[in-house]
DNA sequence: CCTTAGTCATTTTTT
DNA sequence: ATGACTAAGG
C-alpha cells in the first residue's frame, strides 16, 4: 500500500490505528503532519470512510489548505471533496451559521476583531459609568475571554470580590452589546458551539453521528471549550485521534491547558498510545541543545530524540554589544551566506519573542537593500485603510454592526458627526432598530425622522449615506467580494480620500490594492465567506507562499514551521524570558517550551544570540544573557563574539567617542556629502549642526543635532535634507 | 465639523 | 521613540 511508503513502524502503527480514541504523542520534526495526512488518506481509501464524515481540527487555516491539497495528492483528485478542516475556530463558524436559527443571532454575524471587542468593553464601562483607567479595558477583556475559555457564562461567573464584581457586570453588558450587534468574537465562537450542543442535544448528535472520524493536531494548545467541543462531537462514534506534544504548548495564556493531554489519558483510559521520537528534521547538534534546553523543565514525561541526519554543524552562540548590532549581525551573516552561495535567501528565519523587536532586523535588511517577508495578520489588517474598507463591507452584510457603522459614517467625512449619531442613536431605539437599520429606513422614508426632531440637514446627509447603503445591499447577494467592493470604493470616492499624491498615500492605495486581491481569491456572491476568512486569518496564513527571501517572524508564529538555518535574537532576560513572566514559575516554564519550540525549527544551522545593552522605551540599558543560555553545556556551543576577529563579515567596528560604531572598514564607493560643522535643513526637525558623517556600506550615515528634536542618526539617502552652509 | 498640539501609555505572545 | 487619544482652535 503505497500510503505507507517511507513511514517508519511508529508512524505506520499511527496511521493504521483502529477505531477508538489514540494518543500520539509526537516530538518535534517527527513527521505528525504526514503521519495525520496520511491517516486521512488511509481512511477515505481503505477503510472507505465518507470525507464528509471526517473532521480535521488544525492550528491554522493554511494547515488545513495544505493538509487538503496532499490528501487529494495521495488519492488522486476528487475523492477528498467535502472533508471538514480547518481551525476549532473556523469549524465552529460554519457550524454556527448553519445553526443560526436556534440561536440568538443570525447567519450573517460578523466576527469582532481584538479592536473591536475592545472599543466594546469600553463601551460596556461607560455604559456602567465605570472608571475605564481604573479598569484597563485590556485587562478586563482578557478576564472575559478567561472566563469563556472556561466556559463560564455571564450567570455563572464566579463572583469573589470587587474586582470579579466588575468584571461580571462588564462580561454581561459586554455579551449583550454582541448580540444587538449581530457579533461574535473569537471565543463565542467556541462558546456558542459548545453550547449550542448542551441546549440542544438533537444538534449535538445530528454532528456526532456525522463525524465517524476527528483528528485534532496541536492538542497541548486546546482550550477547556476546544476540549469539550471534542468530547461533545466524538461522542458517538468515539473515534477521536489526537496529536500533541506537551513540550511545545505554549498559549497558556490564552486558555490553552496541556494539561488536556493528560485529561484524554483518564477520559479515554482505552486510548492507545503511541510515541513518534525520531525526529526528520534537524542534526543532532541542534537536537542536543534543544534537549539541554528542555531537560531542566519539571514534570514532563522524559522523550528521547534521536536523528539520522548526522551530528551537522555546532550550534553558535553570538554576543553583540547592542540590539542594533545584533540586527547588524544578523543580516550581515545573512547577506554573507547569499553572496556565496552558501544559502538561498528563502534558507533563513529569525526568530524573536515579541514584534517589537522585528524593526531593528527590517531596518537593517533596508539598509543592505535585501527583501525579507514578516509574518503577522496585525501589520495589514490594522492599518487604517484596510479596516475602513472593510467597515463598510461589514455594514453591508450586517446592517446591525454599529462600530462598523460608526467607522464607516464619516469616513470620508459626510457631515454626520457625533451629535448626528446620537439622535440617530434615539431615533433608532424609538422604531426598534438598529442604527444601521434606522438609516436604511430613513433613506426610504425621510419625512419619518424629520418629523420626529432631526434637523434637516443631517436627515439630508443620513438618508444620502442610506441610499449609497440600500444600493449595495440590493446587489449583495448578487455580486462577488471583489464587485461590491470596487462599488463601494467609488461610491465613496475612497482613492481621493486616502491618496494625496504623498509616498504614504501611494502605499496606503497599495494595501487596498491587495484588500482587492485578497478579495479576489472569492468568486461566489456575498460576503460572508471573505470577512469571516479575514477576521479568522492567523499570522502564518499570512505567509506568502513565495519563499525567496528571509523570514521574520515570532517564536509563536514559528510553531509548525521549518528552516534551513535559524536566528533567535534577543536571549536576553526580560525579554527571552520576557520580564512579564519572571514572577510566574508557569509562565517561566512556558517561555523555556518556546525557546525550545525556536530551536527545533531549524534543520542545519543555527544561531543564539543575544547582546549585552538592550534598548526599551528608547533608553539603552544594560542587559544580561538568558538563563535558558545556561543550561546549555559549552561544548555544545560555538561562542562568538561580534568584536571577535574570527567572524571577519565586516562586523568588525571601531567605536567612536559618542559610543556609536561606524563602519569606516567597508571600501568607500561614495564621496561624503555631508561633513562635520555643516547647517541642514530637514524637512520635518528643521535645522541641525552635522556632528559626523560616516559611508557605510552605499551609503553615507549622519549624526545631526536638531534644535527641535535632539540628537539624530539618519541615511543621507533617506533624509531628504538640504546644506545651508558649506565650507 | 475638522485640524493640531500636547499628553500618555505602551511591550508579550494571537484566534 | 512612536503612536493613540484628548482638549483647544479654525
Amino acid at each position: 500500500m503505497d500510503i505507507l511508503v517511507g513511514l517508519n513502524p511508529q508512524q505506520q502503527q499511527a496511521v493504521l490505528a483502529g477505531l477508538g480514541p489514540v494518543l500520539v504523542l509526537a516530538g518535534p520534526g517527527s513527521g505528525k503532519t504526514r503521519v495525520l495526512t496520511q491517516r486521512v488518506a488511509y481512511l477515505i481509501s481503505t477503510l472507505g470512510v465518507h470525507p464528509y464524515s471526517i473532521l480535521a481540527v488544525t492550528f491554522t487555516n493554511k494547515a488545513a489548505r495544505e493538509m487538503e491539497s496532499r490528501v487529494q495528492h495521495l488519492l488522486g483528485e476528487p475523492q477528498s471533496r467535502g472533508l471538514m478542516m480547518g481551525t476549532f475556530h473556523s469549524i465552529c463558524a460554519r457550524i454556527l451559521r448553519r445553526e443560526a436559527s436556534q440561536l440568538p443571532f443570525n447567519s450573517n454575524f460578523v466576527i469582532y476583531d481584538t479592536d473591536d471587542q475592545l472599543a466594546l468593553v469600553r463601551q460596556a464601562l461607560e455604559e456602567l459609568n465605570m472608571d475605564d483607567k481604573r479598569n484597563r479595558p485590556a485587562s478586563i477583556h482578557a478576564a472575559i475571554s478567561f472566563a469563556k475559555n472556561e466556559l463560564h457564562l455571564p450567570d455563572d461567573f464566579p463572583v469573589q470580590d470587587y474586582r470579579s464584581e466588575i468584571i461580571s457586570r462588564v462580561y454581561r453588558r459586554y455579551q449583550e452589546l454582541l448580540l444587538t450587534n449581530n457579533a461574535l468574537d473569537f471565543d463565542d465562537l467556541l462558546l456558542w458551539t459548545v453550547h449550542l450542543f448542551d441546549q440542544f442535544p438533537a444538534t449535538k448528535e445530528k454532528y456526532a453521528r456525522l463525524f465517524e472520524h476527528i483528528l485534532v493536531d496541536e492538542f497541548q494548545d486546546t482550550n477547556q471549550a476546544q476540549y469539550t467541543l471534542v468530547h461533545q462531537l466524538s461522542s458517538f462514534h468515539r473515534n477521536l485521534f489526537v496529536v500533541g506534544d506537551i513540550d511545545q504548548s505554549i498559549y497558556r495564556w490564552r486558555g490553552a491547558d496541556y494539561r488536556n493531554v493528560l485529561r484524554f489519558e483518564s477520559d479515554f483510559p482505552d486510548a492507545q498510545i503511541i510515541l513518534l521520537e525520531q525526529n526528520y528534521r534537524s542534526t543532532q547538534a541542534i537536537l542536543d541543545v534543544a534537549m539541554a534546553v528542555i531537560k531542566p523543565h519539571p514534570h514532563r514525561a522524559p522523550k528521547r530524540l534521536f536523528t539520522s541526519r548526522g551530528s551537522g554543524e555546532i550550534v553558535n552562540l553570538v554576543e553583540t554589544t547592542d540590539d542594533r548590532e545584533e540586527a547588524n549581525f544578523v543580516v550581515k551573516t545573512i547577506a554573507g551566506m547569499i553572496q556565496t552561495k552558501t544559502a538561498k535567501p528563502g534558507d533563513f528565519a529569525i526568530m524573536y519573542r515579541t514584534n517589537a523587536q522585528s524593526r531593528l532586523v527590517e531596518e537593517e535588511f533596508l539598509q543592505h537593500g535585501l527583501r525579507y517577508r514578516l509574518v503577522g495578520a496585525q501589520r495589514f489588517y490594522g492599518r487604517r485603510e484596510i479596516k475602513d474598507l472593510l467597515a463598510y463591507l461589514r455594514l453591508v452584510h450586517n446592517p446591525a454592526d454599529e462600530l462598523s457603522l460608526i467607522r464607516a459614517l464619516n469616513t470620508p467625512p459626510r457631515g454626520i458627526g457625533n451629535k448626528s449619531f446620537i439622535q440617530l442613536k434615539a431615533f433608532a431605539q424609538q422604531v426598534k432598530l438598529s442604527p444601521g437599520e434606522a438609516i436604511l429606513s430613513i433613506a426610504k422614508d425621510t419625512q419619518s425622522a424629520v418629523s420626529s426632531s432631526f434637523p434637516q440637514r443631517s436627515v439630508t446627509a443620513i438618508a444620502h449615506f442610506g441610499d449609497l447603503l440600500t444600493s449595495w445591499r440590493a446587489k449583495v447577494d448578487e455580486l462577488p467580494p471583489l464587485q461590491i467592493l470596487d462599488n463601494l470604493i467609488n461610491d465613496i470616492n475612497y482613492r481621493s480620500y486616502i491618496d494625496d499624491g504623498s509616498p504614504e498615500g501611494e502605499d496606503r492605495w497599495e494595501n487596498v490594492m491587495e484588500l482587492r486581491r485578497l478579495a479576489s481569491e472569492f468568486q461566489q456572491p456575498g460576503l460572508g465567506a471573505f470577512l469571516e476568512r479575514i477576521a479568522l486569518v492567523s499570522d502564518q496564513d499570512t505567509l506568502a507562499e513565495s519563499n525567496d527571501a528571509p523570514t521574520l517572524l515570532t517564536l509563536h508564529a514559528a510553531k509548525g514551521l521549518e528552516f534551513p538555518i535559524v536566528f533567535i535574537i534577543g536571549l536576553n532576560d526580560g525579554t527571552l524570558p520576557h520580564a512579564r513572566s519572571l514572577d510566574d514559575m508557569e509562565a517561566m516554564h512556558e517561555e523555556r517550551r518556546l525557546l525550545y519550540v525556536g530551536i527545533t525549527r531549524a534543520k542545519e544551522k543555527l544561531y543564539l544570540v543575544y547582546s549585552q545593552m538592550r534598548s526599551s522605551f528608547g533608553y539603552s540599558e544594560p542587559a544580561i544573557r538568558s538563563r535558558f543560555i545556561e543550561d546549555i553545556p559549552e561544548s555544545l556551543l560555538q561562542i562568538k563574539t561580534t568584536d571577535d576577529a574570527q567572524l571577519g563579515i565586516g562586523i568588525h567596528k571601531p567605536k567612536d567617542n559618542w559610543g556609536f560604531s561606524s563602519a569606516k572598514s567597508s571600501a568607500p564607493i561614495l564621496h561624503n556629502r555631508f561633513s562635520a560643522g555643516n547647517r541642514v535643513r530637514h524637512s520635518k526637525w528643521g535645522e541641525g549642526l552635522v556632528l559626523n558623517s560616516v559611508l557605510s556600506d552605499d551609503d553615507e550615515v549622519l549624526d545631526i543635532f536638531f534644535e527641535s528634536v535632539g540628537l539624530k542618526r539618519v541615511a543621507a539617502s533617506l533624509a531628504k535634507l538640504e546644506i545651508l552652509t558649506d565650507h
